[in-house]
DNA sequence: ACAATACTAGACTATACGGTCTAGTCTAGT
DNA sequence: ACTAGACTAGACCGTATAGTCTAGTATTGT
């Protein structure tokens, strides 16, 4: 317990917030207080100089993260699928990773209670992921190495197959097949491309 | 308030379930015992009659709720994309609608405490629709169809595609975007026949 | 009529937790 | 040395809630 000063010690607010993220991913909103005050090695009342509540640290703990989400894919590479293979297991990693999936978890969870704050987290996180990827798509497009369509909608769809049933799955705790991550991804890949090759 | 017989009081038991079942997708898990009795109009000590604890009542109610969501695809209809469409618009009214939506988060939000709980419901509900499609699919292959490919891979993809990036939207309470359903789907089917035409 | 069973109303207990308060310590800057 | 500001330890308050208990009321089968 009392894991103090982990991530350099980079002062007292981010040590806060980083108990926080721990503590919330794995217990929800409903993680008391007290249980992030010790997880940060701290007097209660410490967190309370630093936080006016619960609601708003666990608002700066949200906010913290979701700058850190977005996939970004950048660049104009030679080869359209080691792109995309190399995006869709980034990109896994962290979807579909045990810390991002708990994070969402807990995010969702209170959607109701805190409407803005998971809006938030979607429009830096996934949203802007979906963006990029249309933009490098529509690149793709536009190079002929892929059939003119919306690229939005194609960035959809990419996300949907990688995300799939597999994000439903591991939100419900089942256990994944045992194919390897580099295999899946290449099927998954693969299926865009003639699903969007060009014409 | 006390709603009482609603679903044409089919025995206590059942009213208790519906009642749990609204307040629970509702607030999650943290809906008070109290709540859930005023709902079903009808005293606390009643509830305890017939659940010992409070997460007995929840599991009885996931559980119920289970037996019902699976969406099934059978025969072996002439038009191929024609049933995809149907099957499609079906799923996702479904498993984006607002009820199935809210179960799922208070479902998943409890994933840590009740693992066993979300597993069965993963089981009786996505993985059974997810074989069911395979099924059908694989049927498809044979008849030359759509090519010939591992049948759960593409029910996989097409459900990927179908919830894709906007089962996480709507968990984070984003608004779609106003493109009708008929539209959207018929789209997303035409992209899974591209994928997997037959050669 | 009687007994058994199920339901009602609501008081009650125990506990957990958000948030406050007090009193005291440690560290830095002057 | 003195002061200000931040931290600590832990008592404390109010409230919400799971679950129990008691006492009384309907209903039903014999």
């Amino acid at each position: 317990m009392t894991v103090a000063d982990e991530p350099a010690c980079a002062g007292m607010h981010e040590r806060l917030i980083e108990a926080a993220r721990e503590v919330f991913t794995s217990e929800g909103y409903r993680a008391s207080m007290d249980a992030i005050a010790a997880r940060a090695g701290v007097a209660k009342q410490t967190l309370y100089n630093h936080f006016p509540c619960k609601a708003d640290l666990f608002g700066a703990t949200v906010c913290n993260a979701s700058t850190h989400i977005a996939v970004l894919l950048e660049g104009e590479p030679a080869n359209l699928r080691d792109s995309l293979i190399t995006f869709a297991l980034t990109f896994r990693g962290r979807a579909l990773g045990d810390d991002g999936l708990a994070f969402f978890r807990a995010l969702t969870a209170e959607g109701t209670r805190f409407p803005e704050m998971s809006q938030t987290f979607y429009a830096s996180g996934p949203a802007r992921t979906v963006a990029r990827l249309a933009d490098f798509l529509g690149r793709a497009m536009e190079a002929g190495k892929l059939r003119r369509d919306d690229a939005v909608f194609a960035a959809e769809m990419l996300i949907g197959m990688l995300l799939g049933i597999e994000h439903a799955r591991r939100l419900c705790q089942v256990a994944s097949p045992d194919e390897t991550e580099e295999h899946r991804v290449s099927r998954i890949v693969d299926c865009f491309l003639r699903a969007f090759a060009a014409n």
